[in-house]
DNA sequence: AATTTGCGCAACTAAATGGTTGCGTATATA
DNA sequence: TATATACGCAACCATTTAGTTGCGCAAATT
């Protein structure tokens, strides 16, 4: 049962309530109104969200808003990160095998 | 059965793969190798891989070379891209609140 | 005080997932 | 030509997953 970020984010209802409470905090009821799941389903997805610390929760009499929580986020950041370099350095080789086909035309 | 690039990358013998083949290509028996799993377990991730675009093959006689296909890795980038305005803007924010602070201090 | 509302939690269900085993086929080697 | 190797594919199995239903509790409303 022990989930990370990049299983939390695997799922398309989670990414779209990432999205959502990226912009405003939101309770599981107002989530749940955006699409067509249940309160519970919702409730569930949150859940695995505040496991995996991408979400925050801040209690306000019976309401419980959810706030996204940048940090781990940076995770998945970091690990695209590394293929990053191996690709511009792709790139490069690309370019240079471009630049010198283009020099032996002439 | 439709899968998407961010089920791909959920599973972490998937996202090892990845990391493997992203600097030279190899064929699922090499790839086995380097993990605890069969060639059977590897040849269905690949498919899962492939099947997400995030992998190319290329025979070889018998043997098939698997590589990694950047482009639709950048598709996990642009996801994260709109949250890190997001985040800028929040942080922005928070220097505006800071600056104020320190201001009405003065 | 009684009722409604917002929520988490637990039990259950159908479907998906990661893995194994056992094939068949094509290429390489003896 | 006979055998070994590399692989994909299909059937099968155990576990996980996303979802539903049905509670119970606490805060708000009447």
């Amino acid at each position: 049962m022990k989930r990370d970020v990049f299983q939390a984010i695997a799922d398309p209802t989670r990414r779209a309530i990432i999205l959502l409470i990226a912009f405003q905090a939101m309770t599981p009821n107002a989530i749940a109104e955006h699409f067509d799941t249940s309160r519970q389903a919702v409730s569930k997805h949150l859940q695995i969200l505040t496991e995996c610390q991408l979400v925050k929760q801040e209690q306000s009499g019976r309401e419980i808003y959810y706030t996204l929580d940048g940090t781990k986020m940076k995770e998945i950041d970091k690990w695209l990160e590394q293929f990053k370099k191996i690709w511009e350095s792709r790139f490069n080789e690309l370019d240079k095998v471009l630049l010198k086909l283009k020099s032996t035309k002439k």
